[in-house]
RNA sequence: GCCUCGAUGGCGGAAUUGGUAGACGCGCUGGAUUCAAAAUCCAGUUUUCGCAAGGAAGUGUGGGUUCGAUUCCCACUCGAGGUACCA
């Protein structure tokens, strides 16, 4: 009886398919008996985007890792949700619509049979009932509808929460908005209630829009006229359009925002209640970039404009504000433009707009070059009273803070050069500092001097004294800033969420959810429209008509009752944001998640997924998650306890060298592709002299091509090896190249010569990401049906540490699959399947238990590469002894099952039970299996260890000591001497110092 | 620049609170089986000296703490990822 992989991981797919092994139920909704009973577990990874290529063995990590945490979690007892599904809006299917024509949907949908396809392959047990598609009407109609929410909420500083709008509104009736403290836009003018109640419906939605969680905005973005699409930072390079190398420009835009900066305190407090990896915290709590300082306004002196004017500026360092000699303001800050003085005028003028032509990128990538002007302008100091002359400078943002500063030269390296460039004072305000190489910043150790009432203060009794003061003369007051921007929320593109918003006199109109999902309209071209609309644009059924309540033809468009329809989607977190909610309940068509089924799934337990996310997917999705908590639609605040980043797998290239020689500009490649094996190779480049004397006659036997060498013009000659990528399937795990496959692959390698070490070409290997262009890549079909799922599974484990990134190379696989070989020997007689009932031995007991208390720790632990060598050693060890019985061999199979189920499902089948291995108990370690009476003590002499001694664990240390002192090689390596020190750790080892 | 992580044989990696460095697997070497190959099995495999017994060195570098350091502390080098005029 072999162990026929295929059939058996076919056969056994199908069963769990048909028999819907890891359905999980909904004890509320389902009334299954046994599940209500069961604790539950909740099993996350981060679902995929479909993407054409299909799946490569680094993709399935993650997914192996949860499977198998899934799994042992059914063995422990839990009812487990262990959901899959896909993100399918996105990028990739749009361009190629664009490029072909084909409506996304259909690649996308192609593109997910695929991996269907490709997942099924490898023996997940995930509820295939739940999937959800980020792209399906039925998903994103809830989408749609959280926008709704967010757009029909506002957040109430004083409760702390998201509210519903209309407590703002019975606010603004009651007492208008003076005393509201709500997270909003700047800048909103105050009104009393009878105002506001005066207001026009339409300036009441105005202000409101100030208020809302979701809201338009004029915002910046990259405008590139050529394509007419606004790019992203990373798609743009060297201030042109990756693609087509278009101009960008900056521009502002309508755009939606979310306003997650409300948030900002509560995502940075909620970090410390869940177990995420330090890094991905660390990397959230930078990007959310919370700093504590202080408002300041400093008054513009008034000149020419006769105007009172005040420049506000946020600092974190309020004590140095004496050593204020200037001031900057960004080039876009709306003040520039009013108290330039009229001298100033023109210079100033070029340049803001030299600046605005350059990219925000560009500005940030060029920080060496110091550029500004002055304005003619003077501001007062507060407490000085001293006349400040105001700049403005680039390397002031406008999106920072207020986008001007309150330059210290002596405190800021940034302020320091720009004041050394532009010859301004640098007055030092620290005592016993010498600023006249650089500016100081180290605010722990500096007194401050210079400054007042501040002299002789340390920096945090400064801080105190200094926003004290500031509030009580009214200059200003005590603030905490956050780095962190508003989210933009929308995008222009096709394959996207739709809005479910239209345009009522210019304002933004919800469609309610009973009227939900709007659906994406049908378009004849994918691209943006040519008066520069969105590719929505391009659809002609694509507006709302409020009597109907459907969308319609643009031509009903009266602005009466039909109206038209948002043009922008949104961006591609926004399906993301709050999947794992729906997993819960996603068949439910009347609530986005019932309150039985969330209340009894509550969040995810363990979250599975690449650390790429962590500033984009997985904050914003905290971010829903506690909006949605205050909306009391969902119970808890954080929705995964527990997450951990997988590492990637990387490629292991493969390389050939190509060499070119020849004189002067005479190349001899014209006429012949030469491929020199890589110690060859290295052998002539490191080792030029001596190949020309010595090792000339052994090459020169293969190849009748080293007449290079034998010339004596040494200066003409010259000779370089091109590396070039050879697939890696034609290079077996002695990195020997199949050079008949190799000159197959390319009709311009058919003729190509190659030189050989004994018979051997010799690639080169290097690790590099996995792509196809480096021809690196491996696909999981393909190592299935060769070694098999579960030797795929375990391998893929094996490879290491599952955070770490590690290099694929496929050789390495043979290893598990002769493990899973021998495995199966243990439970065959005469090439038949049996075991026997007799009572295991001592030692096989102890096999076993060590194994199982080594295997679930690791499982514990997510040290799965370590569970992988344990499982080795006990097959190892149990073949030695010829173990074939059933007390060991059956717990054996369970637990290997959560790594490979399909064997062990096989084994457990022919064990003679009638039901799936997934629901059996995992068996139960009993320590008294390991209880030893002898240790074999090493002994070391000054730390190093020279013998063994093997001694009863029940003696004393008085006993343990004789009996080593007694030992005859004790006396061989003191060689006479007195040890001056014996240390001896019971259980563990025996040190001799002397 | 800043933040984070990492560095152990030819390769992937192991060593749970400081206690036998190199488990397990790949690769390699030799052998058995075979007409041959595949498959399987056995032995060896950190480097170095030695026929061997045995010795010496050894976890990126340099220090330190300790009876004892891959593990803890200090300084540094290199690599990977993230982030960046954030006032």
């Amino acid at each position: 009886m072999e162990y026929n992989f295929r059939k058996i991981e076919a056969d056994w797919q199908k069963y769990w398919a048909e028999n819907q092994t890891f359905k999980a139920e909904n004890p509320a909704l389902s009334g299954v008996e046994g599940n209500s009973t069961k604790p539950k577990y909740y099993v996350l990874d981060m679902f995929p985007y479909p993407s054409g290529a299909g799946l490569h063995v680094g993709h399935p990590l993650g997914y192996i890792a949860s499977d198998i945490y899934a799994r042992y979690k059914r063995h422990k007892g839990f009812n487990v949700l262990h959901p899959q599904g896909y993100d399918s809006f996105g990028l990739p299917a749009e361009q190629y619509a664009i490029q072909t024509g084909q409506h996304p949907a259909i690649t996308t949908e192609e593109n997910i049979k695929t991996y269907r396809k490709q997942l099924d392959k490898i023996g997940f047990s995930f509820d295939w009932s739940r999937e959800v598609r980020t792209s399906d009407p039925n998903y994103y109609k809830w989408t749609q509808w959280i926008f709704t929410q967010l757009f029909n909420s506002w957040y109430n500083k004083t409760t702390d929460k998201a509210e519903d709008i209309s407590t703002l509104i019975a606010i603004f009736s009651s007492e208008g908005n003076s005393e509201v403290k709500a997270a909003c836009d700047a800048d909103i003018e105050k009104f009393s209630s009878e105002e506001w109640k005066n207001f026009s419906e339409e300036k009441q939605q105005k202000i409101l829009l100030q208020y809302r969680l979701t809201f338009l905005s004029e915002t910046e973005v990259n405008w590139c006229p050529g394509l007419g699409t606004v790019l992203a930072n990373d798609e743009i390079v060297n201030g042109v359009s990756e693609r087509g190398g278009h101009q960008v420009i900056r521009k502002k835009m309508m755009q939606w925002s979310t306003r997650i900066t409300a948030y900002a305190q509560r995502l940075l407090d909620g970090l410390a209640k869940i177990d995420w990896p330090q890094p991905l915290k660390d990397s959230q709590t930078y990007w959310i970039g919370r700093s504590e300082g202080a408002m300041v306004s400093f008054d513009v002196i008034a000149s020419e404009t006769k105007q009172s004017h005040k420049i506000e500026v946020f600092t974190t360092r309020p004590d140095t504000i004496f050593g204020v000699s200037f001031m900057t303001l960004a080039p876009e800050h709306d003040l520039v433009s009013i108290i330039t003085t009229p001298e100033q005028k023109e210079t100033v003028e070029a340049y803001v707009k030299a600046t605005a032509k350059r990219s925000e990128l560009e500005r940030m990538a060029d920080v060496k070059t110091i550029s500004g002007v002055f304005t003619g302008a003077y501001a007062l100091h507060p407490f000085s009273g001293k006349k400040v002359p105001i700049w403005i400078g680039d390397y002031v943002l406008a999106g920072y803070g207020t986008g001007a500063v309150m330059a210290v030269p002596c405190g800021d390296q940034r302020d320091y050069d720009f004041a050394k460039h532009f010859n301004l004072e640098i007055p030092n305000i620290f005592e016993g500092i010498d600023i006249s190489e650089g500016a100081y910043a180290d605010k722990e150790n500096s007194v401050i001097t210079n400054s007042d009432f501040l002299n002789g203060l340390p920096y945090k009794k400064a801080l105190k004294r200094i926003i004290h003061e500031i509030e009580q003369e009214g200059f200003g007051y005590g603030k905490v800033n956050y780095r962190m921007r508003d989210a933009v929320f929308s995008r222009q593109r096709y394959w996207g969420e739709p809005f479910p918003v239209y345009y009522k006199n210019g304002l933004p109109q919800m469609i309610d959810l009973k009227q939900l999902p709007i659906v994406l309209p049908e378009v004849e071209k994918y691209l943006p429209t040519e008066d520069g609309k969105p590719p929505l644009g391009n659809a002609t059924i694509w507006a709302w008509d409020t009597i109907k309540l459907e969308v319609v033809s643009n031509q009903l468009i009266d602005n009466k009752t039909v109206f038209p329809l948002e043009l922008n989607t949104m961006p591609g977190w926004a399906g993301s944001s709050s999947y794992f909610n729906r997993y819960m309940d996603p068949e439910n068509t009347e609530e986005f998640v019932s309150k039985e089924a969330v209340n009894y799934w509550q969040d995810v337990d363990l979250y599975i997924g690449g650390s790429e996310h962590a500033t984009g997917h997985l904050l914003y999705s905290r971010f829903w998650q506690k909006f949605l908590f205050d909306k009391g639609l969902v119970p808890v605040d954080e929705y995964a306890k527990k997450l951990i980043n997988q590492g990637m797998i990387t490629g292991t290239s493969a390389y050939v060298y190509r060499w070119e020689f020849g004189k002067g500009n005479d190349s001899e490649m014209a006429k012949k592709t030469i491929f020199v094996s890589k110690p060859i190779m290295e052998r002539i480049t490191k080792e030029r002299s001596t190949i020309e004397h010595t090792d000339k006659k052994v090459i020169s036997d293969q190849v009748d091509l080293l007449t290079f060498c034998d010339t004596n013009s040494s200066e003409k000659e010259w000779s370089s090896f091109t590396p070039i990528h050879a697939d890696v399937s034609f290079v077996n795990a002695s990195d020997e190249l199949d050079i008949e496959a190799f000159k197959n692959w390319r009709t311009e390698y058919k003729d190509a010569e190659f030189i050989l070490e004994d018979g051997k070409y010799i690639c080169g290997r290097e690790v590099e990401k996995m792509s196809k262009s480096k021809y690196n890549v491996v696909n999981p079909d393909q190592i299935c049906e060769e070694y098999g799922a579960d030797s795929l599974r375990m391998f893929e484990m094996f490879l290491g540490p599952l955070e770490q990134s590690k290099p694929w190379k496929t050789s390495g696989i043979s290893g598990v699959l002769s493990f899973l070989k021998k495995l199966w020997k243990l439970y065959i007689v005469e090439n038949k399947f049996s075991v026997s009932d007799e009572e295991p031995s001592k030692e096989e007991f102890k096999i076993l238990h060590k194994t199982i208390k080594k295997v679930e720790e690791d499982i514990e632990n997510f040290s799965f590469n370590t569970s992988v060598s344990t499982f080795m050693i006990a097959v190892n060890e149990l073949t030695a002894l010829k173990c074939n019985k059933r007390a060991i061999l059956e717990p054996m199979a369970i637990l290997l099952e959560p790594y490979a189920p399909h064997i062990s499902e096989e084994l457990w089948k022919n064990l003679r039970h009638t039901t799936s291995i997934s629901a059996v108990d995992f068996p139960v370690f009993e320590p008294k299996y390991l209880v030893e009476s002898m240790k074999e003590y090493p002994v070391s002499f000054n730390g190093k260890m020279r013998f063994k001694i093997a001694l009863p664990l029940d003696i004393s240390v008085k006993e343990i000591e004789d009996a080593v002192m007694a030992h005859e090689k004790t006396q061989e390596q003191l060689k006479g001497r007195e040890p001056k020190k014996v240390i001896i750790v019971p259980g563990k080892i025996i040190n001799i110092v002397g």
